[in-house]
RNA sequence: GCCUGGAUGGUGGAAUUGGUAGACACGCAGGACUUAAAAUCCUGUGACCCUUAAAGUCGUGCGGGUUCAAGUCCCGCUCCGGGUACCA
C-alpha cells in the first residue's frame, strides 16, 4: 500500500483542529513558552525560507509537550506596516482589507505545514483590541520618568512632588533638561512652563530633534531603519532634519540593556551587536576656556590631554557663531551651511574626504595655559558626547588625518611599546608611557587615565562620565497604517487620553497621502478630536506592537489588562525565542526596553523577555540559468556553452530538478520559448546556477505549497531540518528532497509490514531503538535537528534490515518521530491500534542496558595512523588491552621486528602504538 | 577599519569532551525487476598509484606549533558570509 500523504495530512490537520489538540490551558503542568518572531503578512505569501524557524520551534514545542509540559506556542501577525499602506496609496483600497487577505493566505500556508500553534491565542497588532494596549503602554511611558539613582522608571507624580518640595537640584534623572530651579521657582512657573520642563523628563516625550527624514516615504525613520544612508524599506534617500517628534527615552535604559545581556542565553553575535549599538564609552569631559565661553569636550583618553594641538567643534555646535572671529565669519558661515545641507548619504559616501575650517579663535589649555586653535569639522558629530573634541593627532587616527590635511601640529605624548613612525600614522594603541605630559610623565596609559581624571575633577575642569552611542528612539511616523498616538493638544500642551477612552481607533480617511500642507495622512480625518481638541496625527512605528506582543499571547482575550497577573506569573519569560538575526538592534532592543519598563512599574516579575534566543539562518535562492545562443532561439546546455556566444537568462527553478531542465515545461512557460531548440549533453539540458536572494524577479522563489503538493508537509519539514544546522545560512536546493521522501516511504512500509502480524523484539532492534531515542533526545536538547533526521534514517534502515515487527519498538519510534513528521506519526500510531492522538503520548526514556557492548573493536594506530581493528572485551583494563595487543600477530607483522616505545590505551576508544 | 560566524568528497552535511575523518543523504556508475518507463531493491563511489586486488601515499582553506594522537587546541595568514562604521 502506497503512502497517500495528501489524504493522511489533511485528515490529521482536521482532527487536530476539531480536538483543539494544541490548546495550552493545562495549568497544573509545568509551563514552557516557545515563541517564533511573528511575521509581517506581505502580499507575496510564504516562501520556503520563512518556515525554517517555525518548523524548528514546532518540533521543540511538540517535544516539550510529549515531555509533559504545558506549552505556549502561539502565532500572530505584525500587521501594521508600510507595504500595505503603499499598496493603499496606489489602489485606494483600505490597508485593513489587503492585510486581512494576506493574513488569510499566511494562515492557509501555515496550516498546510501542520504547525501546532494554539490559534485561540492569535493576535494581530492592527486590531483595536490589541493596539488598545500598545496605546496604554505608551501612556504609561508618557507618565513616567527615569531615576538614575534608583536605576528605575518612576511615576511622573513622584517627580512633580520633588519639584514642589525641593526643586530639581537633588534629582538624578535621565533628561536633557540642564537648568536648576527651586521649589518656589517651580511653583511660580505657569502650566505651560511646567509642562515643558516635565516633557524633558518623560520616557515618551516630544522634542525638537534631528531626525532621519525620508521624503519618498513621507516619514521619519529610527536609526535602525536606516541602512547606509537610505531607508531599509525601499532604499530611498534619507536626510537629517530638525523636527518636533515623539521619542522614547530608551537611552535611560542603556546601562541596564548592556549589563543584563550577561543574564540571558543569547548568541554571542547578537549580544555583541547590541553592545556595539549601545556603544558605551567611559571617559571624562574637559572644559576649555575660550574668550569667556566654555567649550566642553568629551574624551576617553584624558591621558593624552597634553597632546592636544587644536579643538574641533561639530558644524552644528551652538558656540560656533559666538566664537568665530569677524575675520573668519564668512568662511565659517559658508562651511557650516554646506555641512548642514549635506544629506546623510553624502556624508556616508564621503567619509574619506576631510573638510573643516578655522574659527580664528583660540582656547586656553587648562593645564599648560597654551593657546589652542578652535576648528570646525564635520567629522565631529553634533549628537554624540558634547559635539566637540580635543584633537590629539599623535594618538588618534581621525585627528591625525585632519591635522595632516590642514598642516596642524602633531605632538607626541605617549612613548609606544613598539617602534612607531609618527610621520606616517597616529599611534592609537592604549599602551605605552606618558612623555611631555607634566604631571602624567612616566605613568602608563592606564594609570595616567585614572590620575588625569582625578586631577581634572579636583581642579574642576571637567568630570568623569560615560557616554553611549545609542540615541533615543524616534517614535512618530507620518503615516496612516500604524497605531494612533493617544495624545490630544489643549492650548498647545500634550495630554494623554484617559485609558477608558482607549482604543483610539484609526479613523477613516479619503486618501492615504499627506495633506496639501504636508501634514500626515491622519490630518485628513474628519472630527479626529477628543472633547473638541485635536489629536496627534503621527502614528506609531512598526516596532511598537512587536515590543510587547509576547505578553499578549499569555492572555490574548483580556479586556481588563494587557494580560492578567495570573497569566503573567504562570507563563513568565519566553523559554525559547526563535527568529532572524536581522532584528538584533531593532526589535530585540525595543522588546527588552519595554519589558524592563513594565517590570519597573511592577507589571512584570521579570526584566528580560527571553531566556534563550536562537537565530535561524537565512535561506537564499538558487537561481537556474539557461544559455541562449546569440541571435537564435537555441539554448545550449551549461557544459557546452563555452563553445557558443550566449546570453544568460533565468529559468524558473520550479522547472528544474538536479540541474536538469524540464524542457517541455520550459517550452510551455513562455510563448517565445515554445519553438525553442536545445543543444543537449548526454540527452539532458543542464542548467547553470547562482545563489541569490529569493525574489520573484529572479524566478528562484520556491513556495512551500509546491513542495507540499509534490512531497507532503512531513517531507518538507524534515527536509528543511535535514539541510544543515539551524543557525547556518544556506541556499535552498531541492536536490536532496527525494532522500527524505524515500525515507518516509520506507518508514511507512516498515509499519505496513508489521501490521500484518506484530512480533517479538529482537536484540538488534532493541539496541537500534534505544540508541535512536538516546541520540534524538540529546540532539533535541542542543537544537541539532539535522542530525536527528539522519538518526531516524539510520534507525529505519536498521529496523528494516532486522525485519522488525515489534509493536513496542515501532510505537516508540512513532512518538519520537512525531515532532518532525506529525502526520505520518499519527497515521502509523493509529494503525497500531491507538485510539488517542500521538500528541498525548509520553516521550520514551532510553534504557542504557541495551547499549552496553561486551566487545569493542579497538582501532589500532601506529604513530597516530589507524592501521587495523582488534576486537577485545570492553571490560578489559588498560593493562590487559596492552598485553593482548602486544602479542597480536597483526601488530608484529606491521612492526617488522621493531619494539614499540610505548603503547597508549584509552579504554573503549583507541590503541596507539608509538615506535 | 572594527566586531562576528564560517571554510571538510562532485553536492548538502556528520564527527557532542583532542581519540577510527567523510555518518546520513543527493548525485554519479554498474546491476536486478520490467516489452519499456516510473517506482523499488542490490553493489560501488575522497584523491593519487595500479589491468585488478592487496598494500602504500596524500587528504578537513594556507603556513607553522603543542601532543602518543589535531577537522577539533595555540600562533600567523587567505578567502567568503552577516553586522557596524568618522562615536572622540
Amino acid at each position: 500500500m502506497e503512502y497517500a500523504f495528501k489524504q493522511v495530512e489533511s485528515k490529521w490537520q482536521q482532527y487536530w483542529k476539531q480536538q483543539g489538540a494544541y490548546t495550552s490551558n493545562d495549568f497544573n503542568k509545568p509551563k514552557f513558552y516557545v515563541l517564533d518572531m511573528f511575521p509581517y503578512p506581505s502580499g507575496a505569501g510564504l516562501h520556503v525560507g520563512h518556515p525554517l524557524g517555525y518548523i524548528a520551534s514546532d518540533i521543540y514545542a511538540r517535544y516539550k509537550r510529549l515531555q509533559g509540559f504545558n506549552v505556549l506556542h502561539p502565532m500572530g501577525y505584525d500587521s501594521f506596516g508600510l507595504p500595505a499602506e503603499q499598496y493603499a496609496i496606489q489602489t485606494g483600497q483600505h490597508p485593513a482589507i489587503t492585510t486581512q487577505q494576506n493574513i488569510a493566505r499566511y494562515r492557509q500556508q501555515l496550516d498546510m505545514l501542520g504547525f501546532s500553534y494554539d490559534w485561540q491565542r492569535e493576535i494581530r497588532t492592527s486590531e483595536p483590541d490589541y493596539y488598545k494596549w500598545t496605546q496604554w503602554i505608551f501612556i504609561q511611558l508618557f507618565h513616567a520618568w527615569y531615576d538614575n539613582t534608583l536605576q528605575k522608571a518612576m511615576p511622573i507624580e513622584s517627580l512633580v512632588q520633588q519639584f514642589e518640595t525641593n526643586g530639581n537640584s537633588g534629582i538624578n534623572a535621565a533628561t536633557e533638561y540642564e537648568n536648576t530651579f527651586t521649589a518656589a521657582q517651580w511653583l511660580a512657573y505657569n502650566q505651560a512652563q511646567q509642562h515643558e520642563i516635565l516633557m524633558a523628563y518623560r520616557l515618551a516625550y516630544l522634542s525638537n530633534t534631528l531626525v532621519n527624514w525620508c521624503a519618498a516615504l513621507g516619514s521619519v525613520l529610527a536609526n535602525d531603519e536606516v541602512k547606509d544612508g537610505v531607508s531599509e524599506r525601499g532604499s530611498y534617500p534619507v536626510e537629517r532634519k530638525l523636527m518636533q517628534q515623539w521619542s522614547l527615552r530608551i537611552t535611560a535604559y542603556s546601562q541596564r540593556l548592556l549589563d543584563d545581556l550577561e543574564t540571558i542565553d543569547w548568541t554571542e553575535s547578537i549580544k555583541d551587536s547590541q553592545r556595539n549599538w549601545i556603544g558605551r564609552s567611559q571617559g571624562t569631559s574637559i572644559n576649555f576656556n575660550c574668550n569667556n565661553q566654555t567649550i566642553t569636550v568629551f574624551t576617553t583618553r584624558p591621558d593624552t590631554v597634553f597632546g592636544v594641538t587644536y579643538l574641533t567643534l561639530a558644524p552644528e555646535h551652538p558656540l560656533v557663531s559666538q566664537l568665530t572671529l569677524a575675520t573668519h565669519k564668512s568662511e565659517v558661515d559658508q562651511y557650516v551651511a554646506w555641512a548642514k545641507n549635506r544629506s546623510e548619504r553624502e556624508r556616508q559616501a564621503d567619509v574619506k574626504h576631510i573638510s573643516g575650517v578655522f574659527t580664528g579663535a583660540y582656547a586656553i589649555h587648562p593645564f599648560t595655559n597654551e593657546p589652542i586653535a578652535v576648528w570646525i569639522g564635520d567629522y565631529v558629530l553634533a549628537g554624540y558626547g558634547t559635539g566637540a573634541v580635543m584633537a590629539v593627532p599623535a594618538h588618534d587616527t581621525r585627528d591625525y588625518a585632519f591635522a595632516r590635511h590642514f598642516n596642524l601640529p602633531v605632538k607626541q605624548v605617549i612613548e609606544p611599546t613598539t617602534p612607531h613612525n609618527f610621520n606616517e600614522a597616529a599611534y592609537d594603541e592604549k599602551m605605552g608611557t606618558c612623555i611631555n605630559s607634566g604631571f602624567l610623565n612616566g605613568l602608563s596609559v592606564n594609570e595616567a587615565i585614572k590620575v588625569a581624571i582625578s586631577k581634572i575633577e579636583n581642579e574642576a575642569v571637567g568630570i568623569g562620565q560615560v557616554n553611549y552611542r545609542q540615541r533615543d528612539a524616534v517614535f512618530g511616523r507620518q503615516r496612516y497604517w500604524g497605531e494612533p498616538i493617544p495624545v490630544y493638544y489643549k492650548d498647545g500642551i500634550a495630554h494623554t487620553l484617559p485609558t477608558d477612552a482607549l482604543p483610539l481607533v484609526l479613523p477613516a480617511i479619503d486618501a492615504y497621502l499627506p495633506t496639501e500642507q504636508g501634514e500626515p495622512p491622519l490630518a485628513r480625518a474628519q472630527n479626529f478630536t477628543y472633547n473638541g481638541y485635536p489629536i496627534e496625527t503621527t502614528t506609531m512605528p512598526g516596532w511598537a506592537g512587536s515590543s510587547w506582543y509576547y505578553l499578549r499571547y499569555m492572555d490574548a482575550g483580556n479586556t481588563q489588562a494587557f494580560a492578567s497577573a495570573d497569566a503573567i506569573n504562570y507563563w513568565q519569560q519566553i523559554d525559547l525565542y526563535l527568529g532572524g538575526s536581522e532584528h538584533a538592534t531593532g526589535h530585540l532592543l525595543y522588546v527588552r526596553f519595554w519589558t524592563k519598563f513594565l517590570f519597573d512599574l511592577g507589571y512584570l516579575p521579570f526584566n528580560e523577555p527571553a531566556k534563550k534566543l536562537i537565530n535561524q539562518g537565512m535561506i537564499q535562492g538558487t537561481s537556474a540559468l539557461v544559455y541562449r545562443v546569440v541571435n537564435s532561439n537555441t539554448f545550449v546546455s551549461a557544459g557546452l556553452k563555452n563553445k557558443y556566444q550566449t546570453t544568460t537568462l533565468h529559468a524558473d527553478v520550479n522547472m528544474v530538478a538536479n540541474q536538469v531542465l524540464d524542457i517541455e515545461a520550459f517550452k510551455n512557460w513562455r510563448a517565445e520559448y515554445a519553438t525553442a531548440d536545445f543543444i543537449l549533453e548526454d540527452g539532458k539540458y543542464i542548467c547553470g546556477s547562482e545563489v541569490e536572494k529569493m525574489s520573484k524577479s529572479k524566478y528562484n522563489v520556491v513556495t512551500p505549497d509546491d513542495i507540499i503538493e509534490k512531497y507532503g508537509a512531513d517531507c518538507l519539514r524534515m527536509y528543511e531540518m535535514f539541510l544543515g544546522p539551524l543557525e547556518q545560512s544556506k541556499p535552498w536546493n531541492t536536490n536532496g528532497i527525494t532522500g527524505v521522501s524515500g525515507f518516509l516511504k520506507k518508514l511507512w512500509r516498515l509499519y505496513i509490514q508489521a501490521h500484518n502480524g506484530y512480533g517479538a523484539a529482537d536484540n538488534a532492534s532493541l539496541k537500534t531503538i534505544h540508541k535512536t531515542i538516546k541520540k534524538v533526545t540529546e540532539d533535541m536538547e542542543r537544537f541539532s535537528f539535522n542530525t536527528s533526521v539522519s538518526t531516524f534514517m539510520i534507525c529505519v534502515n536498521e529496523l528494516t534490515d532486522a525485519k522488525c515487527t515489534n509493536k513496542e519498538i515501532l510505537q516508540w519510534l512513532a512518538i519520537i518521530l512525531s515532532p518532525y513528521a506529525p502526520h505520518i506519526a499519527e497515521e502509523v500510531w493509529q494503525l497500531m491500534g491507538n485510539t488517542q492522538s500521538v500528541t498525548k503520548a509520553a516521550w520514551p526514556v532510553f534504557n542504557e542496558s541495551y547499549l552496553i557492548e561486551s566487545v569493542f573493536e579497538y582501532p589500532v594506530s601506529i604513530n597516530g595512523k589507524m592501521k587495523f581493528k582488534f576486537p577485545l572485551p570492553t571490560n578489559y583494563t588498560s593493562a590487559q588491552v596492552t598485553e593482548n595487543i602486544s602479542i597480536s600477530p597483526k601488530l608484529q607483522q606491521l612492526l617488522q621486528g621493531a619494539t614499540p616505545k610505548k603503547i597508549i590505551v584509552v579504554p573503549g576508544k583507541i590503541i596507539n602504538v608509538v615506535v
